[in-house]
DNA sequence: TTGAAAGCGCTAACAG
DNA sequence: CTGTTAGCGCTTTCAA
């Protein structure tokens, strides 16, 4: 039933040709007709498939490009990865994710295993970054492309974006509708989102004067949806009833948001009635979430384009002084915070 | 700045031993203490790490698995990888994630690069399948194990469910709720899912002795929640006001169960006092999504993990008779078909 | 246009 | 324990 697999000696054999000839034949480098049709018909009875080891052993390179994520769990990643995949595939790259787990010592093993010339670049967009990694991603002899962080002074072309003013722009939404007592649920703050996103929320608090008491962070154990509940579950609890009762939650991403509503809900808390919430990523689960989620969107899709073009020019030209791209956030005010009490659907703007 | 990489013959020159001591030395496959010393030390110097390439090439076996599913999107599907990869890695080996495209040509074409041996085994879970579709992965030289539709008579291992008694489940919750008109919304009846959860839903109507005009289906353009927002919207309108409107919705899928709902919603329906509505796959967009979604669960991780110890073996004896592993489905009852009127949060059951 | 031969980086068989 | 050598499957000089 399974034949051991036909190489291209073999098929060079039946046809009657060297080695050379079948593989010219095969590839459309210079053969004749004649030759091209013989070599065809011999591999077409051998059912020979070429050998993508061999191949990529001697070109030294695999057409190959790795998308490296902590968690393809989020949506965030999945839009990024189908934008990279879309850019690289019209240039006959395949896209392969693999993922790095949540540390750096994690990723850097990814890294190494990954550069072991299995793919011929990487983009990455990694969770925690520490020089270590940093280190590796600088040495590493493969094309490197990071998304999420600006890297300019480790000589890394990266696609970035400001999240940390896209908080700023969630507070000032907030602030326009009148709400003023705010609570931040943000990631863990080691990470890179979490870092510039708890450092926009401080700015901002000091940019629109906010009082201290008015305003107050919760911290959750990751960026997801159970998290998120749990940690904006804390936070109201914390200014429970009476006037010291938040009346917004700004989240680090969509998935806190998420379970910062259900966290509201369960104590009784309408949303956006008495309390709104907004998202960041503007992902299709916030979109068709009830009620929908006002999210800043940090162009995701656009990241990964950028990237993914970032990463062919650098597979052209290996010297290419490196780029660091900046994409703006856009705020996307949907039900999660609209201003009227009876929030109308499928109503959407951007700001 | 960009050396080229070292070899191992550099290495082994450098530490002045052999190519085969570096090797051996660096593999600890029989080495003197001291051999290992030096060669770790040249290795060390010239910076150098092992080419996957040159390695596979001999060992015929590159360490990695592949997962290819059609839709990454879909968190089902990240589910089984998330499962797939933990029981993998276990045992040395790294999962890289490929996209399908939904047609059986595009897979074909997957298939094809794949197996061209940048993997040493492919876990596959095809939307559309054909016979050519088979054929690629019957006669592929690569241990294949497919996760979604058993394939017995083409000896090919597989782990399947009964998503077909799944739909029963959920309609026969729906009858015990006291609901007797029941629209379906399901995917496209060209892909295994969508046909195996028609055939379950035409079964469920005549085991159930329903009548005719009291149930309806709509087809929707994919598997995603804009699409079943779309058919939903179609369903309700045609049965529009009245004697005539449903009070229920079976979805194939949670993403097309979320768009049911939110169509309910934009035409002024409470769910699930008007309308219950039910998934499948219990994802956990379902579990957190207001109201939470009745869902009949799949088990998707355990439907990964199956095909990752059959992958395992696979890759132990070639020779292994196939296996079809069938999981069977489980109903998970929530808000989103809850008996009581106000419906309480965080309520959840198994049936 | 074709063939012979070298070699991509690595491991393993075979001698010593 | 160590070195020499062959070869995984393929492409590409180099001559003819």
């Amino acid at each position: 039933m399974t034949h051991p697999r036909a190489t291209l000696p073999q098929v060079a054999e039946r046809a009657g040709v060297s080695l050379a000839s079948a593989s010219r034949a095969l590839n459309g480098t210079g053969a004749s007709k004649a030759m091209v049709e013989k070599v065809r018909a011999a591999a077409e009875e051998l059912g020979y498939h070429p050998q993508a080891m061999g191949r990529s052993l001697r070109l030294r390179r695999t057409l190959q490009i790795a998308f490296a994520v902590a968690d393809i769990g989020n949506p965030v990643y999945v839009e990024m990865m189908t934008a990279i995949q879309a850019v690289v595939a019209e240039h006959g790259y395949r896209l392969v994710v693999a993922t790095t787990g949540d540390t750096p010592e994690s990723t850097i093993e990814l890294v190494r295993s990954v550069s072991a010339g299995l793919v011929d670049g990487l983009v990455i967009s990694p969770l925690r970054v520490n020089e270590a990694l940093v280190a590796e991603l600088v040495s590493s002899q493969l094309p490197v492309v990071v998304i999420g962080r600006s890297l300019e002074g480790d000589h890394l072309d990266s696609v970035s974006t400001d999240s940390a003013g896209g908080i700023g722009q969630a507070v000032e939404h907030l602030l326009a509708l009148g709400r003023h007592r705010i609570g931040f649920v943000n990631g863990p703050v080691d990470t890179t989102p979490g870092e510039a996103r708890q450092r926009g929320f401080d700015a901002a608090v000091g940019r629109f004067g906010l009082a201290r008491e008015t305003v107050d962070t919760q911290i959750a154990d990751d960026f997801t949806v159970a998290s998120g509940l749990a940690a904006a579950t804390t936070l109201l609890r914390r200014h429970g009833g009476g006037d010291a009762q938040l009346d917004a939650i700004v989240a680090a991403n969509d998935l806190l948001a998420i379970g910062a509503i259900r966290a509201a809900r369960e104590q009784g808390l309408r949303v956006p009635e008495d309390l709104a919430v907004t998202g960041m990523d503007d992902t299709e689960i916030g979109r068709v979430f009830l009620p929908s989620l006002t999210s800043v969107s940090l162009r995701s899709s656009e990241r990964g384009r950028r990237a993914a073009e970032i990463m062919l020019a650098l597979l052209e030209d290996p010297g290419h002084h490196p780029q660091n791209v900046l994409v703006e956030p856009v705020l996307m005010a949907r039900e999660s915070t609209a201003a009227s009490q009876s929030a109308d659907l499928a109503q959407e703007e951007n700001a």
